[in-house]
DNA sequence: GAGTAGATCGGCT
DNA sequence: GCCGATCTACTCG
């Protein structure tokens, strides 16, 4: 499949982008491992300067949160709880912090990888459901923070074409300190698989 | 199966 | 100092 295109991450409707980010593949080539990666099933949208549960609310600005102040098309990856990876897709154009976290991922390929990055059996149902353990199972750090997705080591596909259908819509998680924002329906999910 | 504590560190009130 | 876009292990029933 071909590599998404830059200007895929740069419409101004980043919780359009988020829905259309559902069954697109993401990889990772982490040094010498093989490839990694697998079909996006999980995103949440973050819309910056409105948004309070997104760290740019407010067009708020630190050397944590400078990737999604970049052109969309890069990552923003950042620590959370002291410990855990956590990817995020940035959107939109320069100076526009909007960003999408990718929640979850049906792996595909570098199975054996991916379950040696994350101590787990290889049929592990939870193998990369959850945003901390997209991260280590695709051996993605902070290192990646700011980086393209249009290239190794980290890139976006094409996928299969996605139906309304197959997509379930509900609030993000962990924002509650984000008040009547934390009741946005900016969570999308693909069903079954 | 549900509920809880602990890990662990960067960014901010 | 406190708490977070989390995960795991361990308890109790």
């Amino acid at each position: 499949m071909p590599v998404l295109s830059p200007t895929f991450y740069q419409h101004e409707d980043v919780v359009l982008i988020a829905k259309q980010l559902l069954g697109k593949k993401l990889y990772t080539k982490i040094g010498s491992d093989p490839i990694t990666g697998g079909i996006i099933s999980e995103t949440e949208a973050y819309r910056g300067p409105d948004d309070k549960a997104c760290h740019a609310y407010n067009y708020r600005r630190t050397p944590r949160n400078e990737a999604m102040f970049l052109e969309g098309g890069v990552a923003y990856v950042y620590l959370c709880y002291g410990m855990h990876n956590l990817l995020n897709v940035v959107t939109g154009h320069e100076e526009i912090p909007h960003a999408i976290l990718i929640r979850s991922i049906i792996p595909t390929h570098g199975l054996e990888t991916i379950a040696r990055r994350r101590k787990k059996n290889l049929n592990d149902p939870s193998l990369m459901i959850g945003p901390g353990k997209v991260c280590q199972g695709l051996g993605i750090t902070r290192s990646h923070n700011e980086m393209s997705l249009t290239r190794e080591p980290l890139w976006i596909e094409e996928g299969e074409e996605i139906t309304e259908d197959k997509i379930e819509i509900s609030t993000r998680i962990g924002i509650a300190y984000a008040g009547e924002d934390a009741l946005l329906p900016w969570r999308f999910i693909l069903k079954c698989s």
